[in-house]
DNA sequence: GGTATTACGCTACGACTCGTAGCGAAAGCT
DNA sequence: AGCTTTCGCTACGAGTCGTAGCGTAATACC
């Protein structure tokens, strides 16, 4: 956040209740309009506060949109369950959840969408949305490292980019088809997707519903 | 294009060479302005067209812009390459060439977000962008089970779901690779992603520069 | 308690885009 | 020819944008 008081700072304080009003209308606009017709007119309006004092913490709907977006996946967690496959299918269903939600396919869809022309946007939203998922999968590579389900990887450079890796492909399997395929990523597709992602497509299947 | 002549009509046809200009002038708008900034008035201006011709073919901005993103899309082929994992990674690439131009990186994504409220949107994306990138992954599918590279698929309803699962799978890692993480695609990148899709995480990994 | 400094709510503003209506002219079919 | 549809052009009300200006409220420092 960019509202933070500086330390050695005078005069009135900016409101924090201000930030969560604020936040809180962006998400319940984005649920009733979509982006395309959100207006931050609109969203003072909702949060009780006056247009002026939006802009004066927000540069744009972008980043609006962005913090708006960016607490909905702080509720993200990786709880041990005890071996890598479960791991995966805990987290990921975790994200499709979140993806579930309205405010979270109409918005982060558009600002991501929007940093293909704006590299400021693209590094918020990396910093609040996209490294913290990433840190996800590092934790749950770390942990399957320890209970040895993965092999090992001399190269440090070679472990960056298979970090990398899952992490596009994990975020983007859910992303697609929650958003594109506009399917569920219900507990069947988790298994199925997980599978494959640990044993390759080359691996026989098992029963449709061989649990 | 929902602009073609009917076969009983009568009066002035709608010119062809004007659906061209425009929805080259999109791409070109889509490049220099992106989605937000991108106008109708712009576009027409840049077609050499009134702005009320514009809006007699197209509904709005998501509809055009559709349009004008599906026909990069056209260019997708698979050709045989031999085997399985050469077929899969020559058609990432050719994904990832075409998700590199500005066009289609700020257009597509603007679309798919819009589509999240929108379902006639959604059918007419799906229509002319993600149907026929499906048929690619069935047609590799069928030719992979033919060189005898995949295990046999016994129920058809699996047959479906794993096709489906393919397609978020390939479509989503190499979109979230080039929209989200903003990083190239590129040939080694490619070679990672083939070699996971194909023999999942827990395979050992070749060396760094391994053929 | 007084004062400086900042945030806030409110109003108003010009600039811009939207999507549509109406008109006369152009281009094709029978 | 006559009919039908498209096209280019102009104009329009409605809505949004982002900012400026003002008086007031809330806090830090003396």
């Amino acid at each position: 956040m960019q509202s933070r008081t500086p330390a050695g700072r005078t005069g009135r304080p900016r409101s924090a209740a201000a930030d969560a009003a604020i936040l809180a209308a962006t998400r319940q606009a984005l649920v009733e309009l979509g982006w395309s017709k959100l207006t931050l007119g609109d969203v003072a309006t909702r949060a009780g506060v006056a247009k002026t004092t939006l802009y004066r913490r927000w540069s744009g709907k972008n980043e609006l949109v962005v913090d708006a977006v960016a607490e909905l996946f702080d509720e993200l967690e990786l709880p041990d369950r005890g071996s890598l496959a479960a791991d995966i299918e805990g987290v990921v269903l975790q994200f499709a959840a979140i993806l579930a939600r309205p405010e979270a396919r109409s918005g982060l869809m558009a600002v991501v969408a929007e940093a293909t022309r704006d590299d400021a946007l693209r590094d918020r939203i990396r910093a609040s949305i996209v490294d913290p998922q990433k840190d996800l999968v590092l934790e749950g590579r770390a942990r399957a490292r320890t209970r040895g389900e993965l092999p090992p990887e001399p190269d440090p450079l070679a472990v960056s980019r298979t970090v990398d890796l899952i992490f596009d492909m994990v975020a983007g399997a859910v992303v697609h088809r929650t958003l594109v395929s506009a399917e569920p990523a219900d507990e069947e597709w988790v298994r199925d997707f997980t599978r494959v992602l640990l044993h390759g497509l080359t691996a026989a299947a098992p029963g449709p519903s061989g649990g």
